[in-house]
DNA sequence: GTCTATATAATGATAGAC
DNA sequence: GTCTATCATTATATAGAC
């Protein structure tokens, strides 16, 4: 009657099709996502017809990756309290055995497609709520455009953090920790920087921008009413 | 006695070999590097088997693109006017017929390998030079670590951009105006927002990132003699 | 459930005719 | 220089034995 407890202690424990599962994140995040069902079937141990047995295709095996690798994302609910996005987001390979899962998000947001739109898209949200804790809260500055600011910064940290991997020629994405090791240099100290002192001497040329556009037709500001 | 006058006024005028490299250019940047040789050929209006006649391998003829593209990027010598590194970067696909280059660019830079380092690092360089002019004229703060501003201020506009196109749907990379329009939005506001005041209220917190890398064995900074 | 053997499709590259 | 036809390789997916 233990059948409901459903433990999964050491690798041995899972079943084949979760082993294939989670080789195949591996394989994706190690070399990205043309690598093929044979090198997944010998990472998880098994042959290559055995993954079409239980997956079908190859396009729905990396459709249960998503979701699983979404499902261990969502599952590190990162208290908010830092305030660069960038780096609550890397916290998360730091933490526990997630770094597979933060490689293959990487590789999907590299990667171009649908699957990488819907991790930006959940991070994005993510950030906006705590980016207004953090303005509540008085750390971070208010924007006159906060739906803009959280947007702009998950896509610069996380795109800036995919460059600078390609910078240091980092192409094995597997190893969450070796990751994060690689991008913690002097551009963190650039960064914090940036994010307290700014970047531009004269402010006024913000104030002129918006008369600017607040000419044109555009209307790319939310009015401030 | 023109024969060293060499224009180069139409499409038609080009010679196949160059029809087909710009032909791969467009490709690429439409579809990515997986684009096939048969597809390339169809572009130029050849037959696939004239692609490997002229330049014997698919990597040759992406070498060949690659080696045009960066002559194309290097003869735009940016006059440094902007502060933002990825507004001028952008400026590039708007000028003459560059757009399909820029693009290329681009697809070069998500893809993540070397010939993506390399117009990466050329951005990088070119970017430091017009900071420290900037810098010099007193429209830009200077930091304490030029180098590492410099690769981050790239890194993350250009990273940024890339995450952008990818919210929002855009996969096709040859059409550089078309790319510009869909960057240009309410993030330049939110852009210069952050370049102007910042993002954090209590900038002691510098200092102490500072102090306390400094006791590290890290030396990540600069020394300041 | 798992494997081996095979079918099928697509790709880069070659050979030879014109 | 250019094309058509073909080869060799590799990939996914299938079929059937155990």
């Amino acid at each position: 009657m233990y059948s409901l407890l459903y433990v999964r202690s050491a690798v041995d424990d899972l079943t084949a099709r979760a082993r294939i599962r989670d080789a195949a994140i591996n394989a994706f995040a190690a070399t990205g996502f043309d690598a093929t069902v044979r090198q997944i079937a010998a990472r998880a141990g098994v042959s290559a017809g055995l993954i079409t047995h239980h997956f079908g295709s190859k396009e729905a095996l990396r459709e249960e990756c998503d979701a699983e690798v979404l499902r261990q994302i969502l599952a590190l609910k990162v208290e908010g309290i830092g305030m660069a996005p960038g780096e609550s987001v890397a916290r998360i390979a730091q933490l526990g055995d997630y770094g597979p899962a933060f490689g293959y998000m990487l590789r999907s947001l590299r990667d171009g497609g649908e699957s990488g739109r819907i991790f930006l898209q959940n991070m994005i949200d993510d950030a906006r709520d705590y980016t207004a804790a953090a303005v509540k809260s008085g750390m971070v500055l208010p924007s006159r455009d906060e739906d803009a600011r959280v947007e702009l910064l998950v896509t610069q940290s996380v795109g800036g953090m995919l460059l600078q991997l390609s910078l240091r020629g980092q192409t094995d994405f597997s190893n969450g920790a070796e990751l994060i090791r690689s991008l913690t240099g002097s551009t963190s100290f650039a960064l914090l920087e940036l994010y307290t002192q700014g970047l531009l001497t004269d402010s006024s040329i913000l104030d002129a921008f918006v008369d600017q556009t607040a000419q044109s037709n555009h209307e790319p500001l939310k009015k401030q009413k």
